[in-house]
DNA sequence: CGCCAGATTGACT
DNA sequence: GTCAATCTGGCGG
């Protein structure tokens, strides 16, 4: 099952098929040695300026500047005093990110509940439901700002073989969204971030 | 340099 | 359900 890294090339695509094949893909960090890692289950994906929700639109600004990295480079971004790990990703030339917003926790569930500052064998959902949460478990911060997931660095995504059913909703606490929903989630994972109006079975 | 909106969370009415 | 905490980047003065 995976190992390796998935390349540029996965992220060298328009960010929402990128945000739908992430969907069941497994996201590894290496902390203190330990491997940390979960199944991502939520992603939302972001375009350029004629994205009302995307940083893209702040023509100029560090993070609409950041969108136009290579493909497969971490974006954190801070708000609302948490970090928010996206993945950039577009096609040549283009603009584009994708939110990591939930993960189903399977490697390192002690250290996540550690640095969430819950008890040992806290329920497994509170860990890594939630972009704010799931980038504290993992210790992401902007340190991690710009690293490449594409190898060699402290986190990558990796190829699983599970193929969950994905369904899309409107993205969460977006004032402006497109007309097309953009966020992605496995179908009946417990681990989504339950937000309003979203019916995935 | 100060003000303010915002891709959130968790504590409280 | 409501709401404040509290931080970064964009933007105006």
């Amino acid at each position: 099952m995976g190992g390796r890294p998935l390349g540029r090339g996965f992220y060298a695509r328009r960010p929402d098929e990128v945000a739908r094949d992430l969907i069941g893909k497994l996201l590894v960090r290496l902390y203190g040695g330990a491997r940390l890692s979960g199944i991502i289950v939520e992603a939302e994906a972001y375009f350029g300026p004629e994205d009302p929700a995307s940083r893209a639109r702040h023509r100029g600004g560090s993070l609409a500047r950041a969108m136009e990295w290579e493909p497969g480079r971490a974006l954190v971004y801070g708000i609302h005093r948490q970090w928010l790990l996206n993945v950039v990703a577009h096609p040549p030339s283009g603009v584009g990110a994708v939110l990591i917003r939930a993960l189903e926790p399977r490697e390192g569930l002690e250290v996540m509940a550690r640095n969430r500052g819950l008890p040992p064998g806290s329920d497994p959902r509170l860990l890594t439901s939630g972009p704010g949460r799931l980038t504290r478990a993992l210790a992401v911060d902007k340190a991690i700002h710009g690293a490449p997931l594409t190898g060699g660095g402290p986190l990558w995504v990796e190829e699983t073989g599970l193929r969950p059913a994905v369904c899309r909703c409107p993205r969460v606490g977006v004032t402006r969204d497109l007309e097309e929903p953009q966020r992605y989630v496995a179908r009946g994972s417990k681990f989504v971030t339950a937000w309003r109006g979203c019916r995935c079975p």
